[in-house]
DNA sequence: CGTATCCTTGAACCATGTCAAGCAATGTGG
DNA sequence: CCACATTGCTTGACATGGTTCAAGGATACG
């Protein structure tokens, strides 16, 4: 359960062209390309545990993690969703008293690469276009988690949920079929909206009698993407 | 009402050795002190406007601001307080599309000095030490937003209202006879809860006569410290 | 000294959480 | 491949924390 000591395949794992890792020249790649070792996680596995020391980071290859945070009460709250390509694990490595206060699970059966964190010094050392470019993707975390912290604050329930899913269709599409490429139990989109499993199954109800969506099992398809907007926009 | 444009004094801002900027060494620290402008701020101005380009960072000098976001309701969300010593603004100068989504706004007169953007780019090219500076700032509002998502989603009005108490004293201190060196309105209190001004008065008449506060018109002072942080954890 | 802002209290309402129970789907071991 | 266990889904009934509305008092401000 430890954080990336389980078995290493040696599969390719194709750093995205799109990442954080856009700037760095033909040498550095080749470091990391070298540097990397790939894990296999299944579904439920703790990729990073909350409160232990954290000594490299990862870039997603396949599948699909969430970053929680366990409150006193011990309930989840997920806090994000990473898709492939997305890196996550650079906060901790720059000072060494800041252990997470996050956990990271694989919600599928995932693949990522790791690379240990000498080589995050290095990068940033060497090519300060990668520090800029770790800051920006710094900031933009910073102000997607100030728009939930705002609608958690002060939306309903109803409205929150609306935006969720509007927000996964945006982030990792849909099949041929309009269904969510991320498919959530009840539970999951409990802990993410910051509400009751029997409220989202209530309010799902809703959505799929006033035909904003349809469902099929665990699938979730968005069949009126501007009535789901509205809903999310209303107020009082 | 806008950015920064306001008078120019040339008061002398310190910047305090503990921040940021502890590893710039002689030469760019000059640069910097030539470079700043100091301005000076009424309760109640906007140093920074949402949506409006930031065309530099600055750092508090005296007074406190706070970051706030305004829902779709137009309601005002508090994020956080900065305090004397505190930076704020580089977020947004690293990226030119990426405009601010939050305010910032003097909450007592206040002064601070602001530095043009171009000198940020400067130190994190030839300082990576800054630059993971920076970044560690950048972790720790990240870790802190995330704890204040988990206890909005999670938490009852009054345990959040208790934490918030316990992190003002902790981050602002307090007076000679206890008093909390951040006077804040109802509403303010409200609003960086997460709640209804009406809800922060009767809850605060309840830590009132728990002996948890005591209150003088609108400075509150922390009575009870131990009572109020097994409030702040309490859950069902 | 009058106007604006802030604070306080009461009462009514309702969105949401909680509890309980049963069903459906999925997975596991014999 | 079936039986059993586990996990997830759904619904109803109920309790309640919190919002909203309304009204009045207190305090600060020009």
């Amino acid at each position: 359960m430890t954080a990336f000591d389980k078995n290493i395949s040696l599969e390719l794992c194709n750093i995205p062209a799109n990442t954080i890792f856009r700037f760095l020249d033909i040498d550095e790649l080749q470091e990391l390309m070298l540097a990397r070792k790939c894990f296999q996680y299944k579904k439920g596995d703790c990729i990073i545990q909350c409160g232990h020391r954290v000594t490299g980071f990862f870039c997603l290859n396949s599948g699909v993690v969430k970053i929680v945070k366990y409150g006193d009460s011990g309930r989840e709250q997920i806090i994000k969703f990473l898709k492939t390509g997305d890196v996550y694990g650079y906060q901790y490595l720059l000072d060494d008293d800041q252990l997470p206060g996050v956990s990271v699970i694989a919600v599928d059966d995932c693949g990522l690469c790791f690379i240990p964190s000498e080589h995050l010094f290095h990068m940033i050392r060497s090519n300060p276009k990668f520090a800029i470019e770790i800051m920006k993707v710094a900031t933009q975390e910073q102000e997607e988690m100030i728009n939930r912290l705002t609608d958690i604050a002060q939306k309903k329930v109803k409205q929150r949920l609306a935006k969720r899913l509007i927000e996964i269709e945006k982030t990792f599409g849909t099949d041929d079929n309009g269904y969510l490429n991320l498919a959530l139990t009840r539970e999951e989109y409990a802990n993410f909206v910051g509400t009751a499993t029997e409220t989202v199954i209530r309010l799902m109800a809703v959505f799929k009698s006033e035909g904003c969506i349809k469902m099929e099992k665990r699938k979730i398809a968005i069949r009126n993407m501007q009535k789901l907007q509205q809903i999310s926009r209303e107020f009082d």
